[in-house]
DNA sequence: CCTGGTTATGAACACGTGTACATTTTACCT
DNA sequence: AGGTAAAATGTACACGTGTTCATAACCAGG
């Protein structure tokens, strides 16, 4: 190349790092041959010089190849952060961490690290103060959380601000006059379910209305657990007029259970939904529901990550803000 | 490393790529000092060495952000493909592919293996008989295509077998009794769409009922065109008594439609969705529809691409099996 | 103990680029 | 035209590994 275009080495080198650098004369010839020999530079060569691999992380949690993670979020979380990812020269690759059970204390995130395979790392589906996460930390790699956080680590982190989400969702329904309102929640390893629980609360103590042990609820994210739910709900001391589900499989599956029970939607029991997935509008009634643009979450965080791996910064905290939509699974309380 | 070790860089070398061929005192001597430093051969140097880039790009078309693939096998087929690299060896990587109009002419996936960027590519959601494909085959490029094919191009694919999926579904209505069967397909620029077309055709015409242009629908796989197709449906001249439909999305929202006219489903229309994704196991009915394992396809796929790329072989077609999935949307017609 | 052959190791080089430094060319001012 | 500073280009080297070839250590058989 550096020969056809009748230049050194180094030259050819500038035209494709710094062209300002170099003469506008030799420049288009240097474009001219590399057209002519259709010659790109080596990328590998080109990170290899650079001491990186060009490569950014996304570690993925699956327990016997099962995902741990919505389905629905994924794609667009991925769309986010690959655009992101993209616009900076840097790939996202995929990494699929088996795990055994939901809560291994012994995760070992560092072998992704290990030999410059990726110069950061996007970590999901992690759980709340996994201790192997602050490991990582202070080994000196260079990741960030999505969808979890861990107060005062210094672990870098973008996630919906679900306390928020779940604060608007109940304080919908406690507008719409009601006052016994149950919470289907997702398991308490999640930071996420962790703080949902604290908006329910929040708005309900803003509200005056004392919060009811009975009408707090425990499924795993599944379509299953929610319809199983839904007995267990009828069969409260004091059923409740509208329930709060913190995601729409499980709601969708609620729904199922009390329609079954001959039970009216809305009219008996208003139901709210979190999400805004595929499944919020398939349903029949369409369902009330939180919407989280993970599109923006994924896209910042790998810009900050990207930022922190060029040494512009060394710690970012992203809360994207949800937003309630209204469909039709709510009513006033009869 | 070598220092430490009290070996040549040559030996360290080759404690790691054939330790059989070093004796195993100076072996031990080895994987002690590497312990020790805790050194991991750089991947970088190594690929760069091999000429390599160590990556297979999955590369995903989109209109502006917006994914023009199910959501729903999105994840499943990633995870095949991710575990069948990663026991290669490979990195997976992501590729945005962003075009303006459903069928360009002129898509240039060469851009994404210029320079070595990539090794490989998987293309995802191309069209029926995308020209850009040939060209790309012919200037000698490793790639396959996922969910597409083209006859007696060369290009290496993995598809699940569509006609067969749809002649089973509908021959799964026919057995039950059902002669006026529609068939809401998606667009026909997918390879899909027309072999699902065949398969209709086929299952119809081998139990003697002729194929009626008027039972045949168009919709985008979206669930709003299931549910504008439903009033389409039912104001067709004779209506049908079932309705084979090309995804669980669409059959979701013409199953709303429906409803809404006030028709009974399985009683007066009975439904076969396709995908088994979420959305069928959601709605009420819960949908029958047609499974396919997209970790398979994924993870042979990759699997056959590697060999390629290593040279074992040079050609693979893979067609995986659908299978029909019986739940609560069908039933014997009046 | 010597010889021939086998096995184990080291020395030197190559891969394709970016960068620091040296050198040459250009531009400008007097 | 001469001189000096600035801009443009070239030279030489480094990055960390795998590989080839040469050398050294070992081993078995006589």
């Amino acid at each position: 190349m550096a020969v056809k275009a009748g230049v050194s080495g180094a030259t050819v080198s500038r035209v494709f790092n710094r062209p300002e650098s170099v003469s506008p004369s030799t420049r288009e010839k240097v474009l001219k041959a590399a057209k002519d020999l259709d010659y790109h530079p080596n990328v590998i060569a080109t990170n290899f010089i650079k001491g990186i691999s060009g490569n950014i992380g996304v570690i993925i949690p699956r327990i016997k190849n099962i995902h741990m993670l919505s389905v629905y979020y994924f794609a667009e979380l991925l769309g986010g952060i690959g655009d992101a990812l993209s616009r900076r020269g840097y790939n996202l690759v995929l990494l699929y961490h088996d795990i055994t059970a939901p809560v291994m204390p012994g995760n070992d995130y560092t072998k992704y690290f290990k030999g410059n395979k990726v110069d950061g790392g996007i970590l999901l589906g992690t759980f709340a103060n996994e201790p192997s996460l602050v490991k990582l930390k202070e080994e000196g790699y260079r990741f960030c959380l999505i969808n979890n956080y861990i107060e005062n680590s210094g672990i870098s982190y973008a996630d919906a601000d679900n306390l928020k989400g779940s604060y608007k969702a109940v304080k919908y329904l406690i507008n719409l006059g009601h006052e016994k309102i149950a919470f289907l929640n997702g398991p308490m390893y999640y930071t996420n379910s962790i703080d949902r629980l604290k908006g329910y609360k929040r708005a309900m103590e803003e509200h005056g209305i004392p919060f009811n042990r009975e009408l707090l609820f425990e499924g795993n994210y599944g379509r299953k657990s929610g319809y199983t739910a839904a007995r267990k709900i009828l069969s409260a001391k004091s059923p409740p007029s509208a329930i709060f589900v913190s995601n729409d499989r499980m709601a969708a599956g609620l729904l199922q259970g009390l329609l079954e029970s001959g039970v009216k939607v809305p009219g008996d029991i208003s139901i709210v939904g979190y999400d805004d997935s595929d499944v919020a509008t398939v349903v029949t009634p369409q369902l009330t529901t939180v919407h989280v643009s993970f599109y923006e979450i994924g896209y910042r965080c790998a810009d900050e990550l990207v930022k922190c791996i060029k040494g512009e910064k060394d710690y970012f905290g992203i809360s994207v803000q949800p937003k309630i939509v209204i469909r039709k699974s709510c009513s006033r309380p009869r």
